[in-house]
DNA sequence: GTTCCATATCGACGGACATGGATCTGACTG
DNA sequence: CAGTCAGATCCATGTCCGTCGATATGGAAC
């Protein structure tokens, strides 16, 4: 891979101009970027994404109780980052009597997956 | 979609006995998921996830005077976000004479989109 | 009613993060 | 050499995050 010529500053210039023209820009909008960087972020942590591993390879809903176990965390820390997944839209939860299950909303991973191609 | 009775922990049960018997596990383990949510925290950030765009979307090697005027950033910030992005082995830049051009490593996501399917 | 249980929320702590001004570094110019 | 420029680093600021103990909520069992 080389350095793009088309691209390579010139090196002589008139003081007080830009170093080079703008050729480049992001195809994402500042909206959209804001929505995907939004999933990354939830996907950040490494609790949390095994969270999401869990939930997206288990068809239906999974008890809180079944989660508890699997991670090395106090309850109240599991339940902080189920909520951080579900403020990013990319889990849902639903109570039964005592229990909570909870289940990634389907769809919720596609525009992210798209724009990492 | 319905909830799995196969996993729903049974409403009585001996005073001690834990609600329920651990029947899901996650696919990834401890370091990968580091691996992964270290990719994903760096692009948890709106202007981090527009740079990957712009640097994957150009085939070649961008001159960092390219991208500071894509955003409303002060350049140190600019290149905190680079670092950012190096640390993740996301990018790496190369230097020629005054200017820094940056590229994505290749491959560098592949684990990642291969795990978010 | 009371008691127990699963989960959520609160409050506080330490550490990490995003930001930008000032400054440093290294390279080109004259 | 001195002057200039691109980019990185340093430093200070305020904010957010991960963690957990304590507590609240709301349902089930007795």
């Amino acid at each position: 891979m080389s350095v793009d010529m088309e691209l390579a500053p010139k090196t002589k210039r008139a003081a007080g101009e830009p170093c080079c023209e703008p050729v480049v820009y992001p195809d994402v909008d500042r909206d959209r970027a804001l929505r995907l960087a939004t999933v990354a972020k939830a996907l950040g942590d490494p609790i949390r994404l095994q969270l999401v591993d869990v939930l997206r390879k288990h068809a239906g809903k999974v008890c809180v109780c079944e989660l508890v176990p699997l991670f090395d965390i106090a309850q109240p820390t599991l339940s902080h980052h189920l909520k951080k997944l579900r403020d990013a839209g990319i889990v849902d939860s639903e109570r039964q009597g005592l229990w909570a299950y909870y289940y990634v909303l389907p769809g919720a991973l596609d525009d992210f997956a798209g724009w990492l191609g």
